[in-house]
DNA sequence: AGTTACTTACTGACCGTTCAGTTAGTAACT
DNA sequence: AGTTACTAACTGAACGGTCAGTAAGTAACT
């Protein structure tokens, strides 16, 4: 008789569960989107059944807010705290940012959730609301206070904040959106490092006050 | 005995059936996505039947696949057109094909395409891989051009031009792509020519070569 | 009357959610 | 220390609704 201790099939983890589901979670939602994902799937991936997600949240959407959470909002408050501790200039803060985004976000398995939110807000406005307050504006607000230090400053020109921050965030979203949609369609590749090099160098360049430091008016 | 005529119930228009099944299909793809959209939906807006459908298109993705050609595809050629029968500056030409292109996808409901596709590339590669080629080296090989006419006649910087192209339509496609998806979101709204604006300002001062003109080495 | 464009009714697969039942772990009582 | 009674974490199967695709039947037009 081989097998005397005899393992149990499964164990009692309470603690660990929803942290593991979470992550299996971002794993699933990160490659196939918010409607496409198979609770089953994520189970399996998690290392329980489906029936089990159900213990630890209310359902498909409540598991997902509780990913944002988790993942996307620790970011952000990182960023935060960032710019709150920086001291100097407004354009290296800048680049400072987008680097770390980039880092934290565009070369991780959250880069996958920015798309999703585009993909499926219009068929899940509730999660579009959740996600444009928690996310989308606090993001925006970040980026925002950069620019008008660099205003104050005198290191960038008196342009529209709202909207310079929007021309901020799109080459980085898109980048991080598209990349992950058509990654098995690019021969080319993507060279992000020239691409985030180029981002900075453009978008300092353009909204530079045109003698760099001096003139305020 | 009121009406004598009796009108039939429906009529037999095989020429006209693919084009409105298409225009249906815009709608409700660019409203819904590709997964999400029922071809029940797009028959009742269509004036038909589900079967219908299936009596001009093969499948789902083909339909989706007719779509593109009919709709997209043709805003890239008069794009390509405009570049080619143009005389000015670089930067005009940028300008105006920026402009066009918010006016013929980003103000209709073609703005719903390139969501759709990112959004949903992962879950099908073949369509990922079509539109891909029809559609995106396409654009960027258009814009590309542009740069190279600037870089060439001096007006703009030397730098990568393929890294540059994809900033330029970056803001674009984010845009176009965000606001439809979190419009519902948006309290503030969002300024579209202000943003086009600022965008083909900074842009343009970005590249700019310092002085403007002159200046070639 | 014949052809065929179109409709209607149907099938089969899929998946979120539920819940009755099973088993790991625990504590009470020898 | 060993047995037993109990709790609750987890499983797995089934339900109900949805939808792409199909095929038999019907009515418009020639």
């Amino acid at each position: 008789m081989p097998q005397a201790v005899t393992k149990p099939r499964w164990r009692r983890r309470k603690n660990a569960r929803p942290e593991e589901i979470i992550s299996a979670a971002l794993e699933v939602f990160a490659d196939r989107g918010f409607a496409a994902t198979k609770l089953e799937d994520v189970a399996r991936r998690a290392g329980v059944t489906k029936g089990t997600i159900y213990l630890y949240f209310e359902n498909k959407e409540a598991l997902f807010k509780a990913l944002v959470r988790e993942t996307i909002v620790p970011v952000i408050e990182q960023g935060e705290a960032l710019a709150k501790s920086h001291k100097g200039s407004a354009r290296d803060l800048f680049e400072q940012l987008v680097r770390e985004y980039f880092r934290l976000v565009g070369e991780t398995s959250l880069a996958g959730i920015p798309r999703l939110m585009i993909a499926e807000a219009r068929n899940f406005p509730q999660l579009a609301r959740f996600y444009y307050e928690e996310v989308v504006t606090r993001g925006h607000r970040l980026m925002g206070g950069v620019l008008e230090r660099g205003i104050k400053a005198g290191e960038f020109r008196r342009v529209n904040v709202a909207i310079a921050t929007k021309l901020a965030m799109a080459p980085l979203m898109h980048a991080v959106v598209a990349r992950k949609a058509f990654a098995a369609c690019m021969p080319e590749g993507f060279d992000v490092a020239a691409y985030l090099d180029t981002h900075i160098d453009l978008y300092l360049h353009g909204i530079a006050t045109d003698h760099t430091d001096s003139r305020a008016d």
